[in-house]
This record gives structure tokens, sequence and C-alpha cells, in this order.
DNA sequence: TAAAAATACTCCATAGGTATTTTAT
DNA sequence: ATAAAATACCTATGGAGTATTTTTA
């Protein structure tokens, strides 16, 4: 049973007339007439009755006739949909995130894209940077918004911004009267950072950049999100390194920038595999560069 | 796009292996990879990632093989359920019958029939014998059952019995002392009988049985159904020519036959087209004509 | 007699085979 | 070096064409 002979099947049952269906389905009636013939033997049984003058169904034609029209729609519904798939418009997107991502970009460029393409589902899952290189690699998620772009021979990475370190403190801290803070002025304060975990670029740049000055920080606690931090800052626990976006997360403190230091708190990117990415990815990644260029 | 290269590519997909998966479709693996390669390029992208050593399905790749899995699945049900059409245990049998085959043979035949071929959908249409032939004619019923057999070149017939006239009279009426009744005997008797369209063959025949006597019969009312007849006569208002296996539907008459005739009241009968016949039809006529040789 | 399906036959496109090449591990 | 997919090329099956026959209304 082939596609093609279910076609001239329905034409002929449309038509109930070989010579006309034959010119329907653009081929001659003898070649109609043997497809037919093939299909019936394949199937064991009639499924036209012929006489010279007419054609009709047999009770078997007609039951195979709805069957043949559910198989032509299945299949064309099949090829339409992977065509849709190819092109980017239908498909499934899964995008992991880190934590700080989540109060702009994401839902930004999440909402620019689905107005394009409404008919991609899309996935959204809080992985850590270093669980998103992973994750890219065995092909868990199409996307990463990472904090700090991947270095990664198989991954490509696109910088969204760059921020730098600020100092968070509570309004009656003692580093608020100054107007310039630089690193050595955090020598014998108490830090809150992340754990090591949630971020190791971060925390690892953070120890680095007091080692350059000479020193170890002081880290009295860890947290894993930001929010967390900033609450312990405020109840005077400590003081803490951010990037510039985190100041809006919470207004009862002060930020006050950290200079002398070229070191970036904060590098929001993209992150993708080098190779066979899915056209889905492809527009996904055309609509977040063109937004974030 | 082909079936074959539907089959192949879920091969493929299953096997995430060009090689094994041509051994399991029984052809060489250059054949296979030129197959999936034009079904790709009939949808217009790849469906798998290939690497020398691994094979992969895409995104669209996924998509695709649910859609295959369908398509396979729906065209092998089709086939499937068409052939068990020609075989006859799957499909439709439309039968007409006349009311005085609904109180023995009609039942009989289709109970035996049921546990036979259960999943042919049966559908029941009371149908006078000459309505019958028309829709047998223009293909409405697959199979009549008539009182009288049809008599139509395009027509098969297969009587089931031949019964006799019997009289119905009720319990005080004259006739009752008679030892042997006959066609002469009912001359002067007031006669209920079917409207003629009801059955002309049993209407006329009775007639012609009369006039061949030399008298015309007195029909003092007529009426649609056997039962309305019987209590008609029940009521006292006159006798009824009837047929054997009528006698059972009411038991408060007297019944005697009606002697010295070769003519018969009765002839029920199996009606059938001479020819395309469907294969339910057959085998609905193989164990009936069995039932009633 | 004419319309329409089937048959006879011819041709060529292509599915599938074998041999070989390419490439990643 | 090897496994595995792709490429090159060849063969033959069969789909479709033209010409003709058969059949019945």
């Amino acid at each position: 049973m082939e596609f093609r002979q279910l076609k001239y099947f329905i034409a002929v049952a449309e038509e109930l007339h070989f010579g006309r269906a034959a010119k329907k389905v653009g081929i001659a009636q003898p070649a109609l007439s043997q497809q037919i013939q093939q299909l019936e033997q394949d199937l064991g049984g009639k499924l036209f009755v012929r006489t010279k003058r007419t054609v009709s169904l047999t009770d078997a034609g007609k039951l195979f006739l709805n069957q043949a029209r559910l198989i032509i729609t299945q299949a064309d519904y099949a090829v339409d949909i992977t065509r849709q798939a190819f092109s980017g418009v239908f498909g499934e997107l899964v995008i992991g995130f880190v934590e700080s991502t989540s109060w702009d970009i994401l839902p930004h460029v999440i909402e620019i894209y689905r107005k394009r393409f409404p008919n991609v589902k899309i996935s959204l899952q809080h992985l850590h940077t270093i669980n998103q290189i992973e994750a890219l690699q065995n092909g868990n998620i199409h996307i990463g918004i990472s904090g700090f772009p991947a270095n990664n021979p198989n991954l490509n990475f696109h910088i969204i911004r760059k921020e730098s370190y600020w100092v968070a403190m509570p309004k009656e801290h003692r580093l608020s009267e100054k107007q310039n803070i630089f690193i050595n002025d955090l020598k014998t304060e108490d830090l809150i950072t992340t754990n090591r975990e949630v971020g190791a670029f971060y925390y690892d740049s953070m120890i680095k950049m007091c080692m350059d000055s000479g020193f170890s920080p002081q880290i009295c606690q860890t947290a894993n999100e930001m929010q967390t931090i900033l609450s312990l800052v405020s109840c005077g626990i400590g003081i803490a390194l951010i990037h510039e976006s985190a100041k809006y997360l919470r207004s009862d403190l002060i930020y006050k920038e950290l200079l002398g230091t070229n070191r970036h708190a904060y590098q929001p990117s993209f992150v993708w595999k080098k190779d066979n990415i899915s056209p889905a990815t492809k527009c996904f990644l055309e609509i977040a560069l063109n937004l974030y260029p």
C-alpha cells in the first residue's frame, strides 16, 4: 500500500469514473486502473464494483475510503507541523536561567519571543551557570541565561551587559559616610556572600580581587539568594558585594560603587551549543541578540 | 513521502544506527541513508544529527517520529479492518423484513448470526415485500426476508417454508362445528384481510382462489397487522384467512385448515441481489440457508 | 455503436545493491 | 586503525505512458 494508491483510490471513489479520476490525479487511465487493481490485490478484495458503464464502491470500499482519508489527513498534518518545526514557529524550547536574570532579562526576552512565536512551548528551568553548561551539552536545555559567560569549547555565548561591583550596607553603617569606597575598605568588614556552588565564578572572582589587594575576606555568612543576602545586610549582620541591578531589589539600604577595580561583578549572558541548534533555538537567539546587541 | 520511508525512519530513530537499522528493515545501509536523506529533503530539514560515530534525533525529528508512528498505526489499522470487511467478520448488514417473519425466523437467524459475527453491525428495517425488492436493487438493504419469493431477474431467493391457508374464527362461529372446511364454505362469510398494499401477493392470491371457485369474497374489513386482524375476528366482526404460524399469535380463536387448495398462504423467503453481494451478506446467507435448508 | 474499463506492451525513473570514500574517535 | 555514514555507480523492478481490446448499455 502506497500513499499514491490511497490518493488515486480517493479520486476514483469521489469521481466514480476512472477516466475523470485519472485526469484529476494527473496520470493516464490505464495506469490508474493498474494501481487500483494492485491496491485491491494488496488488501485482498474488491473496493469497487465495475461494470463497463458504472463504477461504485463496495461496502469494504466505503469503509476503506474513510480510512484512506484519515491516513492522508494524518500524513499531511505530520508534514505540516514538521515543516513548522524546521522553520522554528512550532516546537519546544527549554531555557535554563540563573536567579539574577529573572528580574529583567528573562521576562523581557520571553515576552518578545512569545509574541512572535506563540506556538513554541517554553519551559523554564532555574539552573546555576555550572549546571546550565552540563544541561546544554546533554541536550536538556536549549538556551542558558547565566550570570557569567561560559568558558567551554562546545558552547557559544553572548554577554548581555557588564556590571561592576557595588557595596550594599545598612543606612547607619560607617562606610556610608565615605565618599569613595575601594577594595581595601573591605579588609576589616564582615561580608555576606553567596555559597560558592551557587555561583563559583562570582565567588572566586571576589576572593581573587581581595587576595590581589593583599587580604583574605572575612565571610561572616552565606546565603543562596540575593534577597536573603540583602535581608541579612539590612539586619546589620554584615555588608555585601553585589552587582548594580541587585540594587533595585531592596530600597532600605545604601549602595555605593566599588571603585579602583576593573573586574565585573556580573556579566549576564546567553549560552548555547556551537552546533546542532534547533530552528526554535536559532529564532530565539536571533530575537535575544537583537534585543541586547 | 512514502510509507517505506516512514518505516525506515522509525527504524533509524529506534536504533540510532544506520547499519543496524538497515539490517532491521532488510535493506543495505547505503539505500537506507539515501531514503532518509530523501525524506529529509522532502520535509525540508534534518531529522537526525549525524557525526561519524553517533546518530541522534533533532527536535523536529522527535516530533516527526511521533507522527510517523501514528501514520503507520493508522495505516495498519485501515488494512486490518478492510481485510476483516472482505472476510465478512466486520462491517454492516441492513436487513429488511416483513412483519410475519419477525415472529420466529428473524430473531432465530439473527441470534445465530450474531454469535458467529459479533462485529458486524446489524440494522433492521420493517419493509413490505415490494419495498424490499426496490431497496435491494438500489442498495439500501443487503438482505430481504419477505412473505413470498420475489419474482425479479436481478434477485435470488430462497423459500424458508410453505404454509397453507387456515381459517381463523371465534369459538362460537358456525363453521367451528364443521369437520372439514373448503373454499366454498367462505362464499357467504364476512372476511377480514390485510390491505392490499401490505402484501399484494397474499391478497391477490386469495382473491384468485375465490374467483377460481366462482365467487367474489366479501371483505368486510381490512387491517395492516395480523394481530389487529385476529382481534377483529375475536370480536365477531368476521373470519380471516391466515397462514399456519399466525395461529400462535392468539389462543382464544378456533383455527381450521382450508382444504382442497394447493395454494400457499405464506412462503417466507430470503431475497438478495444476484451479483455484487458483500462478504457480510454472503456469510449471513450461508448461515441462513443452512438454518432453513 | 459508443463509452469506458481492462489488457498488452514499452520505456525510464528510481529503489536498492556493491564497491569505495570520508571522517571522527 | 577502525567503525560508521556518505558517495559513486550499476541493475532491475515497476509505475506510467500509448495503443488496443473487450464489454455493455
